[in-house]
DNA sequence: TAGACGTGGTT
DNA sequence: TAACCAAGTCT
């Protein structure tokens, strides 16, 4: 299977701007934090703004959050970008400016996990490295396994699936790393899956199976409107868009339920994604 | 470990 | 239209 990827990718990539030659594991690196949750589509722009802007691990530990979290826009789950701020800071004060090629020492940074640290080794440093995220498990769910979708987590045995996909070669199983996610992200997608197009039709068990539905637990639906997500969303909106510090009354017209904006406002502060002077008046952390 | 954590496009 | 979905991590 793993040849049969290969082929296809080397003639179907996309050209996304973080695969062009030239780009550093410090540009992969931010690439994973913006796509993590995120659409590619939203994040090209930020992403080509961010490099011109901060192409070194330590001129992006350089600045301030709050010119942090007003490039970082409206990409969603900011607590991200001030995970990236801080692992630029250990990789500029601890690693020499230069991105870690072991996993152990990029799963000790700030929003590297699993994911993040394999993808930084496979598409930053060309090594050989199992990279699972939810487009490689619904391939490998469908493909090896034949069920309709992936299912739950399984940490280690997700790893072991993907590491028993990769060839022995560091450079080739990157590319086939690579090709797996682009699999899951533009044929073997969720809902309307593209078969027609697929590479890996021949071999695989869904298909052999006669595409069975999926049965297994779904997760359960995560709702939006009127959460604290939201009411964090609209307080950051306002901090983000003003020039100066805000008095309290520009936030309380952001929401209309006292108690949940408090409470809102209290976390932003504990996350340290807002923070209050000494006048009473809020304003992105410096 | 289940749930929190943003935002907006698609079906 | 409401629900689903998008290159996860942390607690």
């Amino acid at each position: 299977m793993d040849g049969l990827v290969l082929d296809w990718f080397r003639a179907h990539a996309r050209d996304l701007p973080w695969r062009r030659p030239g780009t550093t594991p410090w540009g992969v690196l931010v690439s994973e934090f913006m796509l993590q949750q995120t659409p590619v589509a939203r994040v090209e722009p930020i992403w080509l703004d961010w490099m011109t802007r901060w192409p070194t691990p330590s001129a992006f530990a350089a600045a301030s959050r709050a010119d942090v979290l007003r490039a970082w826009g409206k990409l969603g789950y900011p607590r991200r970008a001030l995970r990236l701020h801080a692992a630029a800071a250990v990789i500029a004060t601890e690693h020499g400016d230069a991105v870690p090629s072991d996993v152990d020492a990029l799963e000790a940074l700030p929003g590297v996990g699993s994911y993040t640290a394999r993808a930084v080794l496979a598409f930053g440093y060309g090594r050989r490295a199992p990279v699972v995220d939810t487009n490689v498990r619904r391939v490998v769910a469908r493909a090896v396994h034949g069920a309709g979708d992936a299912g739950p987590a399984r940490t280690r045995a997700d790893l072991a699936d993907v590491d028993a996909l990769l060839p022995d070669d560091d450079a080739t199983a990157a590319v086939v790393s690579a090709g797996l996610m682009e699999l899951g992200a533009v044929v073997c997608t969720a809902r309307a899956p593209r078969c027609g197009d697929c590479p890996v039709i021949a071999v695989c068990a869904w298909q052999a199976a006669g595409r069975p539905a999926y049965d297994g637990p779904r997760k359960p639906a995560q709702g939006f409107a009127g959460t604290d997500r939201q009411v964090r969303g609209r307080l950051l909106d306002v901090l983000r868009a003003a020039t100066d510090p805000v008095e309290r009354a520009a936030l309380d017209a952001a929401w209309s339920d006292a108690a949940q904006r408090d409470r809102c406002l209290h976390s932003l502060l504990v996350d340290g994604l807002a923070e209050q002077h000494d006048d009473g008046r809020f304003a992105l952390p410096a």
